[in-house]
DNA sequence: TGATATAGTTAGCCAGGCTAATAATTAGCT
DNA sequence: AGCTAATTATTAGCCTGGCTAACTATATCA
């Protein structure tokens, strides 16, 4: 009972093209000095914004409390955040960037950056006007999946 | 001397974009009991193509031979490829994908082809077509940026 | 033949992912 | 109040993905 589902294609084209692009910019980082790896990126990243929990953070990237406390713990050695137990709750342990960890953030992003404009040097204007809808429109329904999916337990 | 170039913004994006649609498709991919990560799906969407030796699967990926030496082994073990000693050069090693392999590469494809569907369901007709558009032109730079970025050692 | 280059493997390191078990704190229920 | 249950984080222990350095086996070429 399944008829062609139109989604099923641009899905497809999403399952080719999204690792395709992150291991480019993966094996950039990899080559680079920065000492960072995806996984601190997208961290910083949210940290940038604002203070986070560990909860919040493993939820967010729908890591396990384990798997993020070891990645903050790496972070945290190589200076760029810092934990502080809350004083409401003191269950929770906030994370916070600290101005190195700013640095780094805008290091590697200013260099990734760069490259990638490399790579889009000869779009026309019309091909990457449609590139910049296509991620926003990735980027929407993306974002929504991590905040609408079951993040922990909505079951039972 | 850097004037606001027009790539950056673009870039920017996918730097914002391309991680957050990964950490999804990952998740789901853990989520499941197909016992496969991103590795293995890119080296199994490579090999369906044709067969490869380890440093041709190396060099397109960006990976040190030690790297992907490891990644086909624990392949290997899954049943999923099969190492054969090349009859031409035999230094080299080619990899081939098993039936097993197709078989848990298809099962791995439809299983994440049909979430992200989900995920697009509400997208317009319109949006949809514009997403392909820039997925494909995200494909086509990034594919060209494996074959000319320096693989192995052009300079020297 | 003998030096050099190339293809893979092994060992050993660090880090990212997981589950299971533990500790500390809070919330909730009698 | 006080006991139980839920929540938050950490630790230990496992497997795998990344790397470099060191090694083996084969090919190439002077």
């Amino acid at each position: 009972m399944k008829q062609p589902d139109p989604h099923c294609e641009v899905a497809r084209e999403i399952l080719r093209t999204i690792p395709l692009v992150m291991r480019v910019v993966a094996a950039k980082l990899r080559q680079s000095d920065h000492d960072i790896v995806p996984a601190h990126y997208r961290t910083l990243l949210m940290l940038c914004k604002q203070d986070r929990s560990l909860s919040q953070l493993a939820d967010s990237q729908r890591l396990s409390l384990p798997t993020i406390s070891k990645t903050i713990t790496a972070m945290e050695q190589r200076g760029w955040v810092l934990r502080t137990r809350s004083g409401e709750d003191r269950r929770v342990v906030m994370v916070a960037l600290t101005p190195q960890g700013q640095v780094a953030l805008q290091m590697v992003q200013d260099y990734a950056e760069s490259h990638i404009a490399d790579l889009l040097a000869n779009l026309s204007a019309e091909e990457e006007a449609n590139l910049q809808r296509g991620l926003m429109t990735l980027q929407r329904v993306f974002a929504a999946a991590l905040q609408n999916d079951p993040p922990t337990g909505t079951e039972i």
